[in-house]
DNA sequence: GGCCGGAATGAATCGCAGTTCATTGTTGGC
DNA sequence: GCCAACAATGAACTGCGATTCATTCCGGCC
């Protein structure tokens, strides 16, 4: 109703609907087992996280995005169900880097203080490592739009759940206080050091990632430290 | 070009653009004068505050405001700039609210550690004032959009700062540690507040303000008491 | 009742942006 | 060279939503 003007340019006919196309499953997708490899997946994932840090995520049109990625707009949906798809992707391997990183780390890093240091540590470095992304967690992620919300919580509670175990840890061993609860702890540890990132994050400040977690720390550590 | 219909029920025509209407200035606005003490204003900030904390900023047409405030979608328009100008004035009275209500409590009350306590307190006791307000904050104010950024940031600087003064105060008087930047402790204060706040929005949890900051405030002013 | 000023209304405008898909390029096998 | 098969393109589609403004409603006044 709405359209008085058709298509001019291109006309669009023959083969309406029939599933008679070729590839079986998703409509027009680059195979799955590709995606993660493919240049082109990461050159937009790349330029997603770039567009989106400077100018917020319903702010930054597909276009934009694809243009930085130097693809055409439908390419995108090639390797990505939506625009949500591409920031959801972004976000969930960032994590599993990080959780990866500590992971690792924990296998010769054994005392709950050098611990929680080391934790401190990654996630202050984190801005070093990829300012955008950085950004990017301290705005989006914080739920400007419900569907980041729900998924974005479930890193949030992991991280905080490493941390609580190892304060526990620590409570048993008699080396942390225990009358305080391990989850404020927790989220008062996680505050802190989420702050000065986004802190440093929003006013462009230069700090080092070891120094200032080791101030922070101290604070903390000696805030919660038994005897 | 694009729309071949034309408007067919009501029909604009005659006074084009002549600025030959009564009032001097805005177009066709509420005096300034009389806005906040107007009803409707406050019936559409309150809905806008509502209707945003449940959806978020950019997926809240003006129409679901408008609805909410049970007005239509041009008396938005009649109190305010634009959609924008609704969200930063709710965010600009809740930061004032706050700092008065921390002036006037600091005319009674002196020393470093009390005054530290008593802004945990009214940080954490947000939620319980209006809930709506709370998660607005902990979502929208962390600049999902660039124009709230700019003017947000402003209040986030004023919160740092006061902490600052009073951390300074206390190491001036020998009570804290100066090994620690007071800067340093602001942002972790604040974190830690604000990401137990936050998370308690999040979840859903209810808490005792009072209790919760006296638990984070042992930890943090433990931590910074010297000797 | 008729008129006036201003508040309120809400349909229409208009531009933008997510997504689709007919068409075009490219590559490798014959 | 020719022909799949498949990746890539980008114009067109479509729906939404901020904002405007001609029109209606309302209260006070003659």
């Amino acid at each position: 109703m709405r359209h008085a003007l058709k298509r001019l340019g291109r006309k669009r006919q023959g083969k309406t609907t029939g599933p008679d196309s070729p590839s079986a499953g998703a409509p027009a997708m680059v195979r799955e087992g590709e995606k993660p490899g493919n240049e082109k997946y990461q050159r937009i994932l790349d330029a997603a996280v770039e567009v989106i840090a400077e100018r917020g995520y319903f702010q930054s049109p597909v276009s934009a995005i694809a243009r930085r990625a130097g693809v055409a707009d439908g390419t995108v949906y090639l390797y990505f169900k939506s625009k949500d798809d591409v920031l959801r992707t972004a976000i969930d391997r960032t994590f599993n880097k990080f959780y990866g990183q500590v992971e690792e780390e924990f296998k010769t890093l054994k005392g709950p203080r050098e611990q929680l240091e080391y934790i401190a540590q990654v996630h202050l470095e984190s801005h070093a490592v990829n300012r955008n992304m950085a950004i990017l967690m301290q705005t989006e992620m914080r739920q400007s739009a419900k569907f980041i919300a729900e998924f974005s919580h479930h890193h949030l509670v992991k991280y905080i759940q490493v941390v609580r175990e190892v304060v526990r840890r620590g409570q048993q061993e008699g080396i942390f206080r225990r009358d305080v609860s391990d989850g404020v702890v927790a989220h008062c540890m996680f505050g802190a050091i989420d702050e000065l990132l986004s802190s440093a994050v929003f006013t462009g400040r230069i700090y080092d990632a070891k120094a200032t977690a080791a101030q922070v720390m101290d604070v903390l550590l000696n805030g919660i430290t038994a005897g």
